[in-house]
DNA sequence: CCATTTTATATAAGGCATGTATATAGTTGT
DNA sequence: ACAACTATATACATGCCTTATATAAAATGG
């Protein structure tokens, strides 16, 4: 049985921040990765949403725009991302992932899962469904937040 | 059906690295704290463990000692965790959270959780379950990555 | 159609975060 | 007692992130 009381509730957000940053951690500092969470995230964002500006990307990170500047500025010193002018409006900075970023990103998502992936094996069906349905939710709860 | 295959899996690793990074900065942003995560979850380690040495507090949440040392200089130096010795081991710095630091934590988990509480309240009972679950089952994968 | 306001991004400055390498001090084992 | 090991701290460099501000372009409203 799950606690609907507004005690319930508030634990379990404050739970979801407090583990869902503490897995994220321990899970991509042991695939060895030098890039950000932030940095690894823009590439994501970029790959599933298609070319983005700079300011959408820092609006669905929840980190501030000159923040997101100097991410993205570390990402195309790299070559992992580029930066277009919107022909429609010239003060907008399109980025867009490279075929070096999309590879970056492929390369950190087997490492990362090659390591987590003895644990998740160690996990029953129902596990599973729980933590891929949760996946899911994680990221509506994020996209919701950010539309206030 | 959730699929067991090694696709599978991987991808729901990446997704679960993905997801609970962008869900904890965003929640903890919305919160409005000045205090980083690793902070925070330094002093949630101490109240839910008791008092723990720099080094294990490192180990916890897979940041290397001198950065766990360093935040625990800021949390000392805003009065929210004590430093002792260790009777038995002079070397040691065994880390305590003050009165100051639980009421801290608690005062963030409140802000977080009415942020958040909106959100959660639209989910319906199943989905509150799996997230509830989620929360157990990444403490316990966060935590058998660290073993290791 | 120009002046004002708003919007998108960049830059500047400061503090926190985090890694590697190393120093210091204490403990353990022989 | 000496060597090896362990726990923490310090030094240094770099990256991350925020607030405040600058620059440039677009939208608005007389």
């Amino acid at each position: 049985m799950v606690s609907r009381s507004p005690e319930g509730i508030d634990q379990l957000a404050a739970r979801l921040i407090s583990q869902g940053s503490r897995f994220a951690r321990t899970a991509s500092r042991r695939a060895g990765t030098q890039r950000s969470l932030i940095a690894l995230r823009a590439l994501a964002n970029l790959q599933q949403e298609g070319d983005l500006r700079v300011g959408e990307l820092a609006l669905r990170e929840a980190i501030t725009q000159p923040a997101m500047t100097a991410a993205v500025n570390r990402l195309e010193a790299d070559g992992l991302v580029a930066r277009g002018t919107d022909p429609a409006d010239a003060r907008a900075a399109v980025v867009s992932l490279t075929e070096a970023g999309a590879e970056e990103l492929h390369r950190f998502r087997m490492r990362a899962a090659a390591k987590v992936r003895p644990a998740l094996e160690g996990l029953g069906k129902d596990d599973l469904a729980v933590l891929t349905r949760a996946a899911d939710l994680l990221q509506e709860l994020a996209d919701r937040l950010n539309q206030e």
